[in-house]
DNA sequence: CCAGAAACAGTCATCCTTGACTGTTAGCGG
DNA sequence: CCGCTAACAGTCAAGGATGACTGTTTCTGG
């Protein structure tokens, strides 16, 4: 009985190994954290072997920082598709559902718990701390096409930042809370928006 | 050589070790954060015995829920004394120094590193859910004390959640950015109350 | 003052993780 | 078609963490 796989490439094979490795790793952060995301953790998910583990990623630390850069992609694509399909660009309140989705994808579930790490070990840090920047630009972009009625108001460049980093910290006390204490906080960043841009 | 240790009873010295233990764990939770607190590092940072150890604590988990709740304690120790050297309390900038202190204290970040590990741990987030209670409450009143001329604006409980989430989210998001950054936002924090509590 | 319990001390077996190491197969350039 | 290299497979040693276990000291109630 010969093998009749399809033929592929080696940059091929490769590169499907590689996503699936990366895709194990952050199914894993999402799941067990990153205290649990163990190199054997990853190895089992994406049903690979340790040397092929090894051989794409020398260490711990390397896939990490390689399943950074990839959740950064990924969590473009996140909020993309959302906006596609709001009917009702530019209302404040339709803008902020949708932004509150960007900070409730798994994606955003496995930086968070990337960035715990990343307070005791330098390399993460740096590399989360480009990816910070690189995130921000796009979120102020985002924000432009969510609200362009408002970008020009005197309070947009106050409210905004004010605005993501409170989805920051409930997004991250819906640990300890109730799935109610987040729908009031939609409800009262709302209503402070409608106040601040009148 | 005998011992000439003064005396002391065994509830007093029971207390004593306990102390030493829980302070040791909270050093180890800021310096190493949760996943380099191990009973190990403790048991060296307290100068106890292994046996001394487990004897309080059976396991790591035991320890780390009791650390909640000294931590707890001690977060309220922190903010009070900021409190009474304040000057000019009812300021609205004075307020949001003081408050922007209890998310700054080496507490508050051992509080964040257990919020972490409370994703994948039942009993600690149990514990943490419980205390969380409880700290809102506290914080509600210290705002009372800090802004006591607003609590009766109509904008006063639709701002305090959103000032208290940002607050969270950009202490958390200190990790990956700069200083510069941190004042700015304590600056738009500022702005934003004044604009809504006119 | 003494029996017993609480508070500590120190050691150990077990488990888990990590990355190094050796062996094998599949594709690619010449 | 052939040698080489990248891609993968599987095993192993070293280190560290945890909690169980046994032994010792210190206090307290009767």
């Amino acid at each position: 009985m010969t093998t009749v796989a399809v033929r592929r490439t080696q940059a091929e094979r490769s590169a499907a190994t590689r996503a699936r490795i990366i895709a194990a790793t952050v199914d894993s952060l999402v799941e067990l954290g990153h205290a649990g995301t163990t190199t054997l953790e990853v190895q089992r998910r994406a049903a690979v072997s340790r040397g092929a583990l090894l051989h794409h990623f020398p260490s711990r630390a390397e896939l990490l920082v390689a399943a950074v850069a990839e959740l950064f992609q990924a969590q473009r694509d996140v909020v993309g598709p959302a906006m596609l399909r709001a009917q009702e660009l530019g209302s404040i309140d339709v803008g902020i559902d949708i932004l509150w989705l960007s900070f409730n994808s798994p994606l955003a579930i496995a930086i968070d718990e990337l960035w715990s790490a990343a307070r005791n070990d330098a390399e993460l840090r740096d590399a989360l701390a480009r990816q910070d920047r690189d995130q921000r630009s796009d979120v102020r972009a985002l924000c432009a096409v969510l609200w362009p009625g408002y970008v020009d108001h005197p309070n947009y460049e106050l409210a905004l930042p004010v605005l993501i980093d409170a989805m920051h910290g409930a997004a991250r006390a819906r640990v300890v809370r109730s799935d109610r204490a987040t729908a009031k906080r939609l409800a009262a960043w709302k209503e402070l928006l409608h106040q601040l841009w009148a």
